[in-house]
DNA sequence: GACTAGTGTCATATT
DNA sequence: TGAATATGACACTAG
């Protein structure tokens, strides 16, 4: 359902915003004309009814206001450094709110703007996540909301309480309270809106056209989701002829806001509704319902609400893929902006004060790290249940559903989660679970099967046990500290913290808004890895010196066998010579002198010459030196 | 079920 | 002094 607003009356530049809206799984793509408004005391004298009554300073948000709405909200903290949204934050807020419909955070701007919201609606009537409409067809009530704040917007507070308590017992009255100027405005803007919404009732029945080609099985629904949509068209044609546009009193703003407080989803949510069910958005929202009313969270399951969703094929719903998801959210939200901006600032979000990133961890199944952080952040649903009663919360939380569903993990570690679809097919104990998850978990790992003793965390229930599957199955395929960096939304790579250098590494904290316990993170993970990298070469390394210890005692064995094999040949060899010379000297004892005596071996010796040839010589006649070589020989023998 | 190899991690020492 | 590296010890897992 397409939406135009335009602000003619207020005039200025136009700003052309295309606001992607999710509902209970339905997407509903939101096109508003803001226009650059005059300044908003005049914006307020302009629009606000006459005479209205400003809202009781009690409303008021805790935050600081800005400049550019008189106080209708809080500025985004990087809006704060970067002011740029100086001049839109409080239209924006504005349109977001005067849609009355729940708004589907997908960025961090979302998420506060859903939280602003959220903040402007401190007396809890108001809101957009799952709030009643908001009264005078949201025109006053923004009119109003921006006022209350407004440095000497005047009115009654007592007054104002009045005027609210009345349009919380009469919704439809509430129109009327916004008469006046605000009727003519109004007169411009339904017109504008029955234009946009009949051409947006045209693409859609093409769209179903199409459908009911290739799904004749829902031929019926499809006709019923028409004619209840002429219905709808007829009633809010006639409504707002007799009343002027009112967003809120239209079967669907007000189907909405009961879908949202409570389990009933009756048809007529769908009559406004594309069939581009997001079933991810829809396990989105369903959390948003439980944590209103945790009676009904215990009751409702979310299939039946599915199934109230006429023509939407839950067999054939394929989940869009998180890329399309950002783009839709960062160009349509922010459309003709400069998208580098709020890249940066989505980045920066990480940093926001007040965002916790303990709050999206979730305790490791698996580790077998001894390293608990123990924070106690005491975020919780039931604090949550008024998000004007817990701002930080409400940032925080929209930004953990997001977070923990896969949709905005996909971040340098860990990217897009396919799965995320999974989450739609959990059953209520499994989403409580998640709950768990979600707020009371604040370690980003623990030793496997060992229950966390100071948690309430899933670990110690089924649910848990259901919880640590369903991370087991999806991130399996990630290391742990993968899955803690993705946890914890660290914007790089693991392999990019182990591998960078220590400058470049001390230089990228530096350099990007983290906190310290993403800093604790990334150092843990970058010693783990580099320690790993180090027990492996440490492993390598003593293994290869295990080897080539091996291998030098084979070397020696070897080497051993060689001098074994050597000396045996000398051994031999020496053998040898000795009988040579035993040899020699059987043949020299037989030896006789020219007379047939036998030669005294005292008297003569052997020698040899140079030649080999061997001559018997008298020892006298052999020099001293000689003579003892003789004897030495001599004595071998023997 | 015991055993073993491989691996991750921590604590500590060394560079 | 801090970071990187090396290494022993322990726990866990898979075969």
């Amino acid at each position: 359902m397409k939406l135009l607003k335009s602000w003619g009356a207020t005039g200025g530049g136009l700003l052309h915003l295309t606001v992607l809206l999710s509902l209970a799984g339905l997407r509903v793509d939101l096109d508003l004309d803001l226009y650059l408004l005059p300044p908003p005391a005049l914006l307020r004298d302009e629009l606000r009814p006459p005479g209205g009554p400003a809202r009781p300073a009690h409303a008021l948000s805790p935050f600081p206001t800005s400049g550019g709405w008189g106080g209708a909200g809080p500025l985004h903290p990087k809006a704060r450094e970067l002011d740029f949204l100086g001049p839109l934050e409080g239209h924006l807020l504005w349109e977001v709110r005067a849609l009355g419909v729940p708004f589907i955070p997908r960025t961090r701007v979302d998420a506060w703007l859903v939280h602003s919201v959220a903040d402007r609606d401190a007396d809890g009537t108001h809101g957009l996540l799952g709030a009643t409409a908001s009264s005078a067809g949201g025109v006053g009530a923004g009119v109003d909301g921006g006022s209350q704040a407004a440095p000497g917007g005047g009115g009654d507070p007592l007054a104002a309480e009045e005027e609210e308590e009345k349009a919380a017992a009469e919704p439809t009255a509430q129109v009327a309270v916004s008469g006046g100027r605000a009727s003519q405005e109004n007169e411009v803007l339904r017109e504008k809106c029955e234009s946009v919404a009949r051409s947006s009732r045209q693409e859609e029945n093409e769209t179903e056209s199409s459908q009911e080609k290739s799904l004749q099985q829902q031929n019926n629904e499809d006709k019923n989701k028409t004619a209840d949509e002429s219905d709808w068209e007829v009633a809010k044609t006639t409504e707002s002829r007799k009343e002027g546009v009112s967003l809120e009193d239209t079967p669907f703003q007000s189907t909405i806001s009961d879908g949202m407080n409570s389990s009933a989803h009756n048809v007529n949510l769908s009559q406004a509704i594309s069939h581009d069910v997001n079933l991810h958005e829809a396990m989105l929202l369903s959390p948003n319902t439980f944590r209103r009313d945790p009676v009904t969270r215990t009751s409702q399951t979310q299939e039946p609400f599915l199934q109230t969703l006429p023509g939407t094929n839950l067999t054939e719903f394929h989940p869009p893929a998180d890329n399309q998801m950002r783009n839709l959210t960062s160009q349509d939200l922010l459309y003709g902006l400069d998208a580098n901006i709020f890249d940066e600032i989505n980045l920066l979000s990480l940093a926001v004060e007040g965002f916790d990133p303990m709050e999206v961890s979730f305790q490791e199944p698996d580790s077998d790290s001894g390293l608990s952080l123990n924070l106690s952040h005491n975020t919780s649903i039931t604090k949550s249940n008024s998000y004007s009663t817990c701002n930080e919360d409400a940032v925080s939380y929209t930004s953990d559903l997001k977070n923990l569903s896969g949709h905005d993990l996909e971040g340098a570690v860990g990217g897009y989660c396919p799965e995320h679809s999974m989450l739609c097919h959990m059953d209520h104990s499994y989403e409580a679970g998640f709950q768990d998850l979600v707020f009371h978990n604040h370690t980003y790992h623990l030793q496997p099967g060992v229950p966390e003793p100071t948690s309430q965390s899933f670990s110690t229930s089924g649910k848990s046990q259901k919880m640590n599957r369903y991370f087991n199955n999806t991130d399996k395929n990630l290391s742990r500290d993968e899955r803690r960096a993705k946890a914890l939304r660290i914007p790089f790579s693991v392999e990019e913290i182990i591998r960078m250098p220590v400058d470049s590494f001390n230089s990228m904290l530096s350099r990007h808004y983290l906190t310290d316990l993403q800093v604790s993170l990334m150092r843990d993970i970058r010693r783990r890895g580099k320690n790993k990298v180090a027990a492996q070469n440490c492993r390598k390394r003593k293994l290869d010196i295990i080897l080539n210890l091996e291998g030098e005692v084979c070397n020696l064995q070897a080497r051993k066998k060689t001098l074994e094999r050597e000396q045996a040949q000398y051994n031999k060899a020496i053998n040898i010579m000795k009988q040579k010379l035993n040899d020699l000297y059987h043949v020299f004892s037989r030896l006789s002198d020219d007379q047939g005596r036998p030669v005294n071996p005292d008297q003569y010796i052997l020698q040899c010459s140079h030649d080999g040839t061997v001559f018997i010589v008298p020892k006298e006649l052999v020099a001293p030196g000689q003579k003892e070589t003789q004897k030495g020989k001599r004595k071998n023998r023997s």
